[in-house]
DNA sequence: AAATTAATCCAAAGCGGTTTGATTGGTGTA
DNA sequence: TACACCAATCAAACCGCTTTGGATTAATTT
């Protein structure tokens, strides 16, 4: 069933029908009520294509994800930012689509999106420290929003972020008030920006201390179960081990704790661990008491502001760049205790 | 740049330029390439509006992502599937199109994707044992395959699935082997077809050996890491406790390796644990030796082949249905071993 | 030299909507 | 009675592409 068809068995004119399912208010309450029982009844809804064809507007947002071609790494963060947006989405008429590209040629997958015109606006993730996707949405004049923030950038641009460098000076001044001198930092790459954030909080808190941490206790990769477990285990049997671990993300803090068990230490008692936990459905930290002790920011709802944003800046293009930040609470769990040996 | 643009600016009919582009051979080489150029230069491509509107072929897919109302739960498997099927979309020029849609009003969400016209085809997840939408697929005539299978679908239809059934009788049969004679299934929500299926090879392995499961020892609920614990440790302490754990996630899996580990028990030595693993990309099951013995499938993989499967379903409406069924390989780890107090 | 054929290229008609710029019939007013 | 004005409706243009059905030219047959 389509517009012609619709108009025909009504005995109206396209025009009318379209202008009387669009609210608009040349059309009489009579007629426009005929209209939207026939509609209903045949279940009528106008083409896509056919309708963002005329208006220029694709009622489509884009998210370009990218997928590490290394290690073909998906990050699980993703679904429940997704599901985060895609409320906003849903609740506002927007489809979304995703491009999944392989991180050696991002910029020519942008400028496909904005030539073939498929969406009106995208979503950034995963920004880098140097992040030329924001320069190059800029000249090309596609919206965007970014998850996360590019350290390097210069020119203003929305973001939705969560403070990381703060949770992260937070957590270590916990685990330094608890008396913790050698605290390993199981961080994500640090080309990321939010890694190199983190590892910026974790050591300005030692510095404000007038302490340095020890090189040897950072370290950085993708964020894995496996790694997190490695490098722990490793770190563990050196001769002057870490008391205490300040981690990524949840699932590498599983990897530390098995790492932890594994030796016959216990946690929260010989070894402390604090994470940062992006509150993902599958994976909770705990019920009513945490397991572990966290900075606690929410995915899903940098998701939803994040669509709320975009679709805000769709709608008014004049707009300045809009920027929000979370900061990260930081919740006490049973992984965290004072450091042995000392007062 | 849009094709009028081009073709005046190179003195050509939108028609020639159209054609030189898409490769038919009624335009001469020396056209076809000066038109290549041309198009290179200017960075032109095709509006896709435009072009499924005249072709009637949008060239996207859609997925249509069921999110538990109650739980707001988004299966963490959902990543890796979609990084799977997007290598094949994005290699042959498809879009994949996201439709998130609360677990109590899916059909209309089917039709409106229908009569809205704005994808080819579309990829059903989560199916459960009675599932409306496949009848209701069928009915509207939009291509599908489904990621699983429906125990109660009478037509034929097309699906790609692991032999959930097979997997999970092989590895009770290894519980029952290792003489564990009480083995806790902790299942997903048995409404969805891979958890009641799961549950019947579970089943069938006892009753194999004249056997039958103690009903206390069966579980189901959404698979988190926090229901798999608080579930294991209660089996635990009860008066007769499993001596093994048959689990349907990895992350469900370190929840029952948490409740174990925080009886003082040894997995492997005191509890045996079997899971399955979906090998996702950011919860490997171990380097070397695997962690948990397990029955191991790609979900990746079975993106990959559901894309291949819809996209020759479109470009060749006549196909009959088509089925993949993937067997899951059962590799030892760490986590298995003799029940105590046997031979 | 006329007729066929092959090789190129093009004008125009969709695809299914929205939107502009009339066109009606009815009412109020001078 | 004539005119302006308003409300309700419509025909046609347009969005950017593909594709049908010629048109034109050059090369080959007859």
């Amino acid at each position: 069933m389509n517009l012609k068809e619709l108009s025909t068995k009504l005995g109206l004119s396209q025009t009318t029908v379209s202008r009387a399912l669009n609210g608009y208010p040349e059309v009489s309450e009579e007629t426009r009520e005929k209209v939207r029982r026939a509609a209903e009844e045949h279940n009528y809804r106008p083409n896509t294509r056919a309708r963002s064809l005329a208006t220029g507007r694709t009622m489509a947002i884009g998210h370009v994800i990218p997928v590490s071609t290394k290690h073909e790494m998906v990050n699980p963060v993703f679904g429940d930012f997704i599901a985060g947006a895609g409320e906003v989405y849903s609740r506002e008429g927007y489809d979304m689509v995703l491009t999944l590209v392989e991180d050696n040629n991002e910029e020519a997958a942008y400028r496909q999106i904005k030539s073939r015109g498929s969406v009106d606006g995208v979503v950034v993730h995963g920004p880098l420290m140097d992040e030329p996707r924001i320069p190059l949405l800029k000249k090309i004049g596609l919206p965007f929003v970014v998850h996360g923030r590019a350290t390097n950038a210069v020119d203003p641009y929305s973001w939705v972020d969560m403070n990381n460098r703060r949770a992260f000076e937070r957590a270590t001044e916990l685990l330094l008030d608890l008396g913790h001198r050698r605290i390993a930092l199981i961080n994500g790459l640090e080309r990321m920006d939010f890694a190199f954030r983190r590892r910026e909080g974790y050591e300005a808190a030692h510095y404000n201390r007038g302490l340095t941490p020890d090189p040897i206790l950072m370290c950085s990769h993708e964020m894995t179960e496996l790694f997190a477990h490695d490098t722990t285990a490793n770190l563990l049997s050196q001769p002057n081990p870490p008391t205490a671990f300040l981690v990524s993300s949840m699932i590498c803090a599983l990897g530390v704790r098995r790492a932890i068990e594994e030796r016959g230490l216990v946690m929260g008692k010989d070894v402390s661990v604090v994470t940062h936990d992006d509150v993902l459905s599958y994976l909770r930290n705990g019920g009513d008491v945490p397991i572990f002790t966290a900075t606690r920011s929410s995915v899903r709802e940098a998701g939803r502001k994040s669509a709320e944003i975009l679709l805000q800046m769709i709608n008014d293009p004049t707009r300045d760049p809009e920027t929000v930040l979370f900061e990260a609470e930081l919740v006490l769990g049973q992984s965290t205790g004072p450091a042995l040996g000392r007062a």
